[in-house]
RNA sequence: GCCGGAGUGGCGGAAUGGCAGACGCGCGCGACUCAAAAUCGCGUCUCGCAAGAGGUGAGGGUUCGAGUCCCUCCUCCGGCACCA
């Protein structure tokens, strides 16, 4: 028998593949019923293929061989994300050439590539860095230039020292570079952005039409972070008002706008926040400078200074508010008139919002925490309300509500430090003593009173009225009438416990006993008495959520809704806010994509013409940056030394490279229509293709590439550049391989696996199973590498192969025993890898394999079926076991085999009997046998055990099951 | 802190509300062998000799029946986080 040499069968076909030209896919195949555009994330050329490259390219080519025989024509097609930062250090390090260093990897990894047996078309290949391919790069950045979606600006920005170059904001994680780790500096730099935030509302709503997992669309949702809110504008008093020049004055804001969520907490605003890079605070500091009308001018200038000096992560340490009160000025309130203290505070964000804020310290944790710390005033506005049942009864809709004044008294014997708890007879209610005012009442008076009548206790002392008023609206069941109750929580403490006679009508009603403060939020059933358990635990509690205002003028009694709205419209506008900035492209570095404009001392930027596209990357003599905020570009001048190309006059080149995330914003428009050299990809061949039906890839790009190149793609559909606003209809995050011991594969802790070896000793066709039976490809994980679990796979194919020499010696017919497995592995095998789930398909192909073994026999048109089915995943196998069987085409071309409806049930099904639930024997039947059969059958085979009971209940579930429901 | 996702044997994992642990790994026993490897066969959730009982992160609930649905909590992973 012929040995199962992986290294002869690999090799063989995967020449005999490419010599016939299997995978190139036309646009347009006659015999295919529809085009299927399967995306995998292209590699980057660090020089070596690992596990997770088998992982991203050699399981998703399961699912394009099974499209493929389905009558699909399917692109899938693989390039190179080339430029980039590793291939300069490597250059720096080893004293290379960047672009040589790339090339060779990129030659090794393509032949590492092709030992995958994927079905990838090279024929469509892409390589970012290469001259046609980045000409076209900046023709369409051009476009966005032109379209003054790409523009320049001097901005603060996250500067690397390390990479010595800026990063975009999702290049930064926790202050960090997420390249090198280094901290990153804030520095003003002039530097080219894209105006994502322009399309952050489509980003985030257009989200809701795609195919993608919700978590996916989630984390897009934060990372644009929309909010809606309002900018509400407040004067500011004693800034203009210049003792020496009135033509001072005028220089100076009379107005700072500030942006709020919560317009309706505008009352209870004592104080407004500036960040320290805010512009009011420059107009000011000109003025100051003549007049002095800040009167601590040093102290806040002292403290702007140091707040910009800090870094992102130093700001946040702690977390510890810091701030200087702008003494000499006021902000006036636009609703009262009252004049506030107005602050410079680096808790509040300048790139955010406006950069100020009205704080709002009763409701914001923030505000109070610092209004706490400088000792702010703190106003209540926004009272809780809690709707439903009481304990009373739920509100009835249509009964207008009567509103009542209460009390709700917070009684602490200092004894024992124990609080006083209402019980209320004979209904399931617990709170605490609550009553409502009577006429011409003050709420003190009230609730001594309502403690006295109702407990008896006479020496009872106010301890504070903190001003918590909390809404509660509830059916009165005596009164047949909705309430709305106002309770004015009060704190009393009993000065001993002298008590006097209670009346039998109180007695009768109620009951009190003393709790102490842990067991308080366990033994109240009434809304108030929660809100008072969370008052007693945190002294601090800021109440955040919306409710009734109160404290507010013309607008108590107004709930947060209709404030929101009225407010924002009286005082200000409605303004939505965003997290997302805009995307800084430009990078100080070598090998990326050189900008295409030209700065002329005369007309300022100039686009270079397109029919002088590309502009190639001149060759340097160093590629390390100075580390001043220049590219090594900038030391080329025989390069960036040009002539204007609308006025001839003296010019000189951009030399700052466009991030490599622009590249990979439009490749797979280009897989399109690859070698197009008039057009970046013709619409027509763009159309046969886009958008990507699915697109395959890694976690960490959610909110870089798939963000970036969501709106890129938006951006050229605005410019009539695409047929359609979204690129990727389908997105699946794959999971990550892990080594042997679970950790994340390193150099460092020894345990990189390296798929060259495995495939070496192995083959492809188990490697790649392997990796497609380790768990489902439809769910984010991570998956340790098992070195024995891949020689499991192995074995399995050794059994195949062995099966298949069997099958060629003597042929033979069907054997009908093995017709119901076949039939379902055709099916399960067929579900499973369209929901990509491959591990379970697998896992059919072995049972399908165990039970031929177990029969000791197969028929060849059986054998035929399965090795149709076992070809996505093992390409190379399948097609030497088919062609030895005297086929005279590919495995590959096949059709996806049919199954008969009539297998996918057996003719005899086993049915469990439980009684109450617990299995007490087994019955075989007919399947589909009646009910009344089925429940003889059962009684039978449980008759001792359902001797002297009562069955209550019978349930038959056909073919599954019969369950008796017997007393006790 | 907020928003997602997930917790099932020794391990990866499987289970339209219907016999938990498919398939694979590992392990144990056996066959073959002088022996070992490879291969093949049988076994393998826990306790128990057995009958049986228990078991899917913890605790409640709904249901004849819950890994699956609902509530509370815990742990891990991911995202956001002084974003007003």
């Amino acid at each position: 028998m012929k040995r199962y040499d992986h290294k002869a069968v690999e090799k063989k076909w995967q020449a005999a593949w490419e010599r016939q030209g299997l995978y190139t896919t036309p646009d347009d195949a006659k015999g295919k019923r529809e085009n299927f555009y399967l995306l995998t994330e292209f590699p980057y050329p660090s020089g070596n293929l690992h596990v997770g490259h088998w992982y991203a390219f050699s399981v998703p080519d399961i699912f394009a061989r099974y499209m493929r025989m389905h009558g699909k024509n399917v692109l899938y097609p693989i390039g190179f994300d080339a430029f980039g930062l590793p291939a300069e250090n490597a250059a720096i390090k080893n004293k290379l050439n960047p672009r040589e260093w790339t090339y060779g990897n990129i030659e090794r990894m393509r032949e590492q590539i092709r030992s995958m047996g994927a079905s990838f078309d090279w024929s469509r290949e892409v390589v970012t860095c290469d001259p046609e391919y980045y000409r076209w790069t900046q023709w369409l950045f051009l476009q966005f230039f032109n379209k003054g979606l790409a523009y320049r600006k001097m901005t603060p920005a996250n500067w690397c020292p390390s990479c010595r170059t800026v990063l975009a904001n999702e290049q930064v994680e926790n202050g960090r570079c997420e390249r090198c780790k280094t901290e990153v500096v804030q520095k003003e730099m002039l530097q080219w952005n894209l105006r994502i935030t322009d399309y952050a509302d489509r980003l985030h709503d257009d989200l809701e039409k795609l195919d993608w997992p919700e978590p996916i669309k989630e984390a897009q949702r934060a990372w644009i972070g929309r909010s809606e809110g309002a900018v509400l504008e407040f004067q500011i008093a004693g800034a203009g008002e210049s003792k020496k020049s009135a033509a001072h004055a005028q220089k100076v804001a009379q107005t700072v706008e500030v942006f709020t969520t919560r317009p309706d907490t505008l009352f209870g605003a004592t104080y407004l926040v500036l960040a320290p890079e805010h512009p009011f605070l420059e107009s000011v500091r000109q003025k100051a400078e003549g007049t002095g009308n800040i009167e601590n001018w040093e102290e806040v200038e002292k403290y702007i200074t140091l707040a910009r000096k800090k870094t992102e992560l130093e700001r946040q340490e702690g977390r510890e508010k810091t701030g200087v009160e702008l003494r000499g000025i006021r902000a006036v309130h636009p609703a009262t008139g009252e004049e506030m203290p107005v602050w410079v505070a680096d808790y509040v964000l300048a790139q955010y919002g406006t950069g100020a804020i009205m704080a709002v310290p009763a409701h914001d944790e923030r505000d109070y925490a610092f209004a706490k710390k400088f000792n702010l005033p703190v106003r209540r506005v926004i009272e809780p309300v809690f709707y439903g049942d009481t304990g009373e009864g739920a509100v009835r809709p249509g009964l207008p509500f009567v509103k009542r004044e209460a009390i709700c008294a917070v009684v602490r014997n200092p004894k024992d430090d124990t609080y006083l708890c209402n019980v209320w007879k004979g209904i399931e209610m617990r709170g605490l003593l609550t009553g409502g005012l009577d006429g011409g009442e003050d709420k003190v008076q009230a609730a001594l009173r309502e403690i006295r009548e109702e407990t008896g206790y006479t020496d009872v002392r106010l301890v504070s009225d903190p001003g918590w008023i909390i809404n509660t609206f509830f059916y009165h069941r005596q009164k047949k009438e909705n309430r709305w109750a106002r309770f004015h929580i009060l704190f009393f403490e009993l000065e001993s416990e002298e008590k006097e006679a209670v009346s039998e009508e109180e007695e009768a009603k109620y009951e009190f006993v003393w709790k102490r403060m842990d067991e308080l939020r366990d033994f109240y059933t009434v809304y108030e008495g929660a809100f008072v358990a969370t008052l007693l635990e945190n002294p601090d509690y800021v109440f955040t959520g919306n409710g009734i205002l109160g404290n507010s003028g013309t607008f108590d009694e107004m709930n947060s809704e209709e404030a929101k709205r009225v407010i924002t419209e009286r005082y200000g506008r409605p303004q939505k806010t965003y997290r997302l900035r805009d995307w800084l492209v430009s990078r100080q570095r070598y090998w990326g994509v050189p900008i295409p404009v030209i700065h002329c001392h005369e007309c300022g930027m100039v686009p270079v013409p397109e029919e002088l596209l590309p502009v190639v990357l001149p060759p340097v003599e160093e590629y390390l940056p100075d580390g001043e905020g220049k590219s090594p570009l900038a030391k080329v001048k025989e390069w960036y030394a040009v002539p204007c190309p609308e006025c001839d006059g003296p010019a000189e080149r951009e030399t700052d490279t466009l991030d490599t995330f622009v590249d990979s914003s439009w490749y797979f428009l280009r897989y399109t229509d690859p070698k197009n050299e008039k057009e970046f990809a013709a619409r027509k061949r763009q159309e046969k293709w886009m958008p990507v039906d699915l697109y395959s890839g890694g976690a960490e790009h959610t909110t870089m590439h798939l963000l970036y190149s969501r709106f890129w793609h938006k951006a050229l559909f605005d410019l009539g550049l695409v047929g359609e606003s979204e690129p990727y209809a389908r997105r699946m995050n794959r999971s990550l391989i892990m080594g042997p011991d679970g950790q994340k594969m390193s150099k460092s802790r020894g345990n990189v696996v390296d798929p060259d070896e495995v495939v070496e000793r192995l083959g492809a066709d188990t490697v790649r199973m392997y990796l497609a039976f380790i768990g489902p490809y439809n769910e984010v994980s991570t998956y340790p590498w098992n070195p024995d679990g891949v020689v499991g796979v192995r074995r399995f194919l050794e059994r195949v192969w062995k099966h298949g020499q069997e099958v060629v010696r003597r042929g033979q017919e069907s054997v009908p025993e093995l017709e119901g497995v076949l039939h379902k592995t055709i099916k399960k095998v067929g579900e499973d890898i369209a929901a990509q789930k491959f591990n379970t398909a697998i896992s059919q192909l072995m049972i399908f394999l165990n039970a031929t073994e177990k029969a000791g026999t197969v028929g060849t048109p059986q054998w035929r079926t399965f090795l149709k089915l076992l070809a996505p995943f093992a390409p190379h196998m399948a097609e030497e076991l088919w062609q030895a069987l005297g086929a005279d085409g590919s495995v590959h071309l096949e059709s996806w085999p049919a199954f008969e409806e009539r297998y996918m049930r057996d003719e005899r099904v086993t049915l469990a009997v439980q009684i109450n639930g617990k299995v007490r024997a087994e019955i075989e039947l007919d399947t589909d046998a009646p009910q009344e059969k089925a429940e003889r059958a059962a009684r039978e085979a449980v008759a001792e055990r359902l001797e002297g009971k009562r069955v209550l209940r019978t349930i038959v579930v056909q073919n599954r099951l019969v369950n008796f429901v017997t007393e006790d």
